[in-house]
DNA sequence: CTTGATTTTGATAACGTTATCATTTTATTA
DNA sequence: TAATAAAATGATAACGTTATCAAAATCAAG
C-alpha cells in the first residue's frame, strides 16, 4: 500500500464525487464547497493517506511551478546569495528552482535552455555566460536576465549600476585625497572587456584634472576559477609594485582582485590603509574578513535575486501584455579597513 | 504555431503509428527500428517542429529525472562546491536538480521532504538541518545523507572524517614542535555539541603527554550566519589572548574561526606563524586568499558530491535490494601560510 | 517455397489530475 | 409558496506520453 492513493479512492470513500473532492484538495480559491463537505474530504484524504500527485496536476495543467535558474558557475561567490534571495521569495509563492549551471560551456548552456522549454518550466532567471547568449529557443518563456550588457535588448533585466559604482568608489577616493588611482581590471567572460571601466577611469581623471596614465591601469586575467584569478592578479600586483608606481590607491573592479593586490601589500610590509588605499567591488564574504577587512563597492545580490524573482512572477502571472523592464539597482560604497585619507610618502 | 506538436502529429505527418514515433523520438534503447523508418520520422519531427513533453512523460512514468537537493544555507561556504560536485555527475545520467533549501526552519525542511515525495522527485540528497531531522515521510524515496552523526542509522550517508582530519591536524602541530595548542570550536546546529572534539584533545594530549587545559579549549557561539560567527569568533579570541596563554598553536574546528582568530592575531602585531601557528578545516575559497594563507584540513566537498550523486543513481537505478552504505572519507591536511615550527618565546 | 522464429510495427489502454459543462441543492425574493 | 437566482456538486472528457499486447513484415533454415 505505498502513496497509490488518488483523488478517486478518496471520493469513493468519502461518497462524493472526484471533481468536489479534487475542489477541496487542490483547489485554487476556498470559495465554492461547504465546510461540511471539506470536512468530509479532509478527513477521508487523511485517513487513506491521499498525496496530491504532482506530476499528474502539472501534467493536466501543461505547466509547473518550477522556475529555472541558469548559471555558470555556483562555486562564483557571486551566486549562491542571489540564489538564496530568489528562493526565498519565490517560496511565498510556491514556486521551487530547478538549479542549471553551466561551466561556462555554451553547448550545455544551450541544453539547458532546451530543457528549460521541455520541462515546461514556468519561468527562468539567466544568467548569461557570454555576451552573445543564444535565447531564440526561449521565445515564449517568461525570462528575466540578470545582467547589464546592452547585447540583450528587448528582454528583461536586472543588475547593479556597475558602471555608478566605480564612480562611487573613485569619488570617495578623491575625497580621501588620492590623487594617483590605479585601476585593476580583468577582463570577464561576460563583458567585452574592461574598456568601459578604462573609459570612467579616463573621463574621472580629467574631469577632476588628475594624473592619469596608461602604467597606472593594469589587466588581470580572470580565469573561472577564483582562485586562478587571486593568483593571477597577484603576480600582476607584484608587477606593477616593482614600478616603484605613485600610486596611492587601487580600484579593483572585483573583490578577487583587490583582495590579490592587498595579499601582496601585506607580503611585502606595505601597510594598508596607510601607505595605500584598496577598494573592491562586489561585496563578497573573504572581504568582510580579510586583514584588514576590505572596502567594497557591494552589489546587493540578494536584493538582485529577491528583485529578478519577484518581477519573473509577475511576467509569469501577468494576465496581460507584459511591458518589458531594465531595472538598474545602485552600488552602495562599504567602507571597511583596507581605505584612509592619502598619507605623504617619504 | 506554438510548441504544441505532439507525437501524434509526427505519426500523421510520417504515416507511422504513434508508437513506432514514440520509439524512435523518446525510446531508451536504440533497437527495435529500421534504420528508414527511423530517418522517417526524424525528418517529421524537424519538419513540424516537435519538442518532447517532458511533463507528459514524467506522468505516465509517473517519476521524473530530477534529484532533490535539501540543505539550510546556500550562502554556507560549504555547499556550492558540493552541489557543483552533484550536477556535474548527475548531468551525465541526465537528470536534474531541485534546489530547496530551508534556512535552518524545521518546518520549511519538513515541507520540502513533502514537496520531493509530491513531485515524485527520483531521489534526494540530504543535509539534514538538525541531528533528529524527521525522515520518516520519505520512506520509499532513495536518499543519500552528508552527515556523520549517529542518529541516522539504517540510512545511506556520506561524509568525511572530521575525527581523522582533527588528529591529523593536531599529529602534524606536535610534530612541529608544538606542545600548547589550543582548541576553538563552535558548537553547530548540527553536532550535539563540541564535546567530542574535546574528548578527542584530551585523548591526545595525554597520549603524548603534553600539557592540557580547559582554558586551552574556547568556545565560539556559531551562528547561522558566517559573518555573525567571524564576529563572535574574533572577541573569543581576543578574550582568549588577553589571558596570556602559553599556546603556540590553535586548532580550529572550521575556517571561519580560524580565520577569525588569524584576524585577530594580525591586528595585535601577532606574526603568524612565527609566533602563532593555525590550523582551520574545511577549505573554503576565503582560507586560500588570506594573508597568510590558511593551513587547513581540507573536506573535499567537490568529491562528496560527486559521490553522493553516482551513490544516489546507483540506488535509485538499483533493480535488487539496496545495501546500506555508509562512506567516510579521510581529510587531507593543506600545509599553507599559517602554520610553522615553533618558535622560542623570549 | 513453406514453416517457424525473429524483428519490426500498429492499436489501444492507461496514468491522475483539472476544466467544462450539466445537474442538483440551497438561498432569495416577490 | 412559487419562481428565480445562486451556490454546490456531479459526470466526463481531455492532456501526450509510455507500456502492453497483437499483428504484420522480414529473415533463416529445411
Amino acid at each position: 500500500m505505498s502513496s497509490k492513493a488518488t483523488i478517486v479512492d478518496v471520493a469513493r470513500e468519502c461518497n462524493l464525487s472526484q471533481a468536489t473532492v479534487a475542489r477541496v484538495l487542490n483547489g485554487q480559491k476556498e470559495i465554492q464547497v461547504k465546510e461540511k463537505t471539506r470536512k468530509k474530504v479532509l478527513s477521508a484524504a487523511r485517513k487513506i493517506g491521499y498525496e496530491r500527485n504532482i506530476l499528474a496536476a502539472n501534467f493536466r495543467r501543461q505547466k509547473t511551478k518550477s522556475i529555472a535558474i541558469s548559471i555558470a558557475d555556483l562555486t562564483n561567490p557571486f551566486f549562491p546569495e542571489l540564489i538564496k534571495g530568489i528562493q526565498n521569495k519565490i517560496r511565498e509563492y510556491g514556486y521551487s528552482i530547478v538549479q542549471l549551471n553551466n561551466e561556462w560551456n555554451p553547448k550545455i548552456e544551450q541544453d539547458n535552455f532546451k530543457y528549460m522549454i521541455q520541462s515546461r518550466v514556468a519561468g527562468a532567471i539567466i544568467s548569461p555566460s557570454h555576451p552573445k547568449a543564444d535565447l531564440k529557443v526561449l521565445e515564449r518563456l517568461p525570462v528575466i536576465l540578470l545582467t547589464n550588457s546592452d547585447e540583450f535588448s528587448g528582454y528583461d533585466t536586472i543588475a547593479n549600476d556597475s558602471k555608478g559604482g566605480m564612480v562611487l568608489a573613485l569619488e570617495r577616493l578623491f575625497e580621501l585625497g588620492h590623487r594617483n588611482i590605479a585601476l585593476f581590471t580583468g577582463g570577464s567572460m561576460m563583458s567585452a572587456g574592461s574598456s568601459w571601466r578604462l573609459q570612467i577611469m579616463k573621463d574621472f581623471c580629467s574631469n577632476r584634472n588628475i594624473f592619469f596614465s596608461e602604467d597606472l591601469c593594469v589587466k588581470c586575467d580572470m580565469s573561472v576559477s577564483s582562485l586562478d584569478s587571486f593568483s593571477q592578479a597577484r603576480t600582476a600586483m607584484r608587477k606593477f609594485l616593482s614600478k616603484d608606481t605613485p600610486a596611492t590607491a587601487i580600484f579593483a573592479s572585483n573583490d578577487i582582485l583587490a583582495l590579490a593586490a592587498l595579499h601582496v601589500a601585506n607580503e611585502k610590509g606595505i601597510k594598508v590603509p596607510d601607505e595605500l588605499s584598496i577598494i573592491g567591488m562586489d561585496g563578497i564574504l573573504s572581504g568582510e574578513i580579510s586583514y584588514p577587512t576590505l572596502t567594497t563597492v557591494e552589489k546587493n545580490r540578494s536584493q538582485i535575486g529577491s528583485l529578478a524573482a519577484k518581477s519573473l512572477i509577475e511576467k509569469i502571472e501577468a494576465p496581460v501584455e507584459w511591458q518589458t523592464k531594465k531595472i538598474i539597482l545602485p552600488c552602495k560604497l562599504i567602507e571597511r579597513g583596507s581605505s584612509g585619507p592619502v598619507r605623504e610618502k617619504k
